[in-house]
DNA sequence: AGAAAATCCTGGTGGC
DNA sequence: TGCCACCAGGATTTTC
């Protein structure tokens, strides 16, 4: 499941060798979350200029315009000069003088879409509201506790909102709150001072670990030159049920929250 | 208005 | 074996 790491992890993997690369062709497959925006065409000609990312999306920039990817919850890409045949889940391939760029994507949940610069309407729309980036400078303490002080819901679900901060998806915000100690059942503003910054440095230390070991792959994630991550062997509570916490011994327990699955440690995370 | 909760999309998987 | 409920991220819609 791509999430921050996941995704900055595929961009580190291609953003260097594609750069200043020009597409010679396009070729999409079946319909992703959104419309493309534009007819596959009009991209030939153009040169890639940089691959960015803010929160979960990948910006790959070219001289003009814009292509906005989102990996959605199964999508990966690859980047090489030796693609192999494209496969029945393969919705978008951008073919450049240095190798193809493709998404492979099985649920369809990501997007690829066009946008003629990052200020359009529709880029706006899809960018406008995100949080603060977790990994950059602009993740300021005291601005995340104030956001945190006028949420009601569970810290868990205010993490996962995105609204806040960004690319802390399922399995990293049930990893960030065990390091900070805090309970994903606690109420976003009844979180004080001290808890409030543990968890902006738990968010942290979490996503940039993450990085490091190249991501989750839980299933079937790779960055764009086919290498997999092995961030979940560390894992101190994602997808533990049952087993002994690393911490303390406890047995980890799981929980619905939102429709979706916290883990935790219900000794270490009492408050 | 703005926050919170519910819904929807798809295909792989596990249980029966 | 086949069928079906279930699960997942997050934008969008609905409710409060």
């Amino acid at each position: 499941m791509p999430e921050l790491p996941e995704v900055e992890v595929t961009r580190r993997s291609f953003a260097r060798a594609i750069e200043g690369a020009r597409v010679v062709g396009v070729r999409v497959g079946k319909p992703l979350r959104w419309p493309l925006g534009c007819d596959g065409a009009v991209l030939v000609g153009r040169t890639v200029t940089t691959v960015g990312r803010r929160g979960k999306y990948l910006l790959l920039e070219f001289d003009s315009g814009v292509l906005l990817i989102h990996l959605g919850m199964s999508g990966s890409l690859r980047f090489s000069d030796n693609l192999p045949l494209a496969g029945v889940h393969d919705h978008f391939e951008l073919q450049t003088t240095q190798g193809g760029l493709r998404l492979t994507d099985p649920r369809r949940f990501g997007a690829v879409v066009y946008v003629s610069a990052i200020t359009d309407p529709l880029a706006l729309k899809l960018l406008g509201k995100l949080g603060m980036e977790p990994l950059s400078d602009d993740f300021d303490v005291g601005q995340f506790c104030a956001g945190l002080k006028q949420r009601k819901s569970a810290i868990k679900q205010v993490l996962l909102a995105g609204q806040l901060v960004v690319g802390v998806g399922n399995i990293y915000a049930s990893e960030a709150l065990f390091l900070a100690k805090i309970s994903p059942l606690a109420r976003a503003d009844t979180l004080g001072r001290v808890r409030c910054a543990r968890l902006h440095a738990a968010i942290r230390v979490v996503l940039s670990q993450a990085v490091e070991r190249g991501g989750s792959t839980l299933r079937d994630f790779s960055s764009a030159d086919g290498q997999t991550g092995h961030f979940q062997t560390q894992a101190m509570v994602y997808g533990r049920a049952g087993l002994p916490c690393r911490a303390c011994g406890t047995m980890i327990e799981s929980m619905r929250q939102g429709q979706r699955s916290t883990f935790f440690c219900p000794l270490c995370q009492s408050a």
